[in-house]
DNA sequence: TGGGGTACTTACCTCTTGGTAAGTCACCCA
DNA sequence: TGGGTGACTTACCAAGAGGTAAGTACCCCA
């Protein structure tokens, strides 16, 4: 259940947009079923470093629960399940687009200024 | 300390992203500085309503920390505090309008499906 | 016979997030 | 003299997010 009941009433949207993808890893699922359209539980742990099988799962399930995520579970043994993005799955990936550009330039200007307080400290001292 | 290192590294832009913008508070903070230009400690807080004094202060703390939010104070008696986005507050709002409008949607969404919930509920048993 | 793969579930534990309540310091007003 | 304002800080506490480890059920391969 984990969050049961969806903590509405929201006040605006982000709010409301932040609930769905708040969660350790759930823009990295969101990302790695966009990137490559279907994957089955082991290839999104293995793609996910890191994430454990518990949150995995716990993850996947809330995200289905909202709407952004599709589950088909194949009658197979070994068992075989594919998850993909639904429609609205896509759409938020879509107005979560501008938001990756913004955190890939702060990733670069971060490093920057990094390396330039190594450069500073590196210089000789007077 | 808050959150001191600022959990890096990041894997992707969305994760650095929702690292500076996810806590309780700050899509509302970012939200309120962009709608008024520049903001009062204490009309902040009655702007969230529900907000606790200690959590706006740090938060605030930390969007300064991430060179979002700029704090000037005024040497006066009573003290006065203003706060305002910086330039890269403001580009992180832009890119956060999308994500907005998603919101949005997903409400109309869901509270349509509710009504439509109450009106099957509301049907006359056969 | 034992090891590995698939997709989970369950129990337990810890660390973080956020809430409550109170204290602070300087001033102004009645 | 006491209360109110403004912008906080501090201590304590509860809920929950997320990690670890183990168990499940079935099959294939060496």
């Amino acid at each position: 259940m984990a969050k049961a009941p969806r903590n509405g009433p929201y006040i605006c949207g982000i709010d409301a947009a932040l609930d769905v993808v708040s969660g350790k890893w759930k823009g990295l699922i969101l990302w790695e079923l966009d990137e490559h359209g279907m994957r089955r539980f082991a290839e999104l742990r293995r793609g996910l470093p890191g994430v454990s099988e518990k949150m995995l799962t716990q993850h996947l399930r809330e995200l289905e629960a909202d709407g952004l995520v599709h589950r088909q579970v194949h009658a197979e043994v070994p068992p075989r399940v594919e998850y993909s993005l639904t429609a609205h799955g896509r759409t938020l990936n879509a107005a979560l687009a501008p938001l990756g550009a913004w955190g890939v330039a702060r990733i670069r200007r971060e490093r920057s200024e990094l390396v330039e307080h190594r450069d500073a400290a590196a210089l000789p001292r007077p």
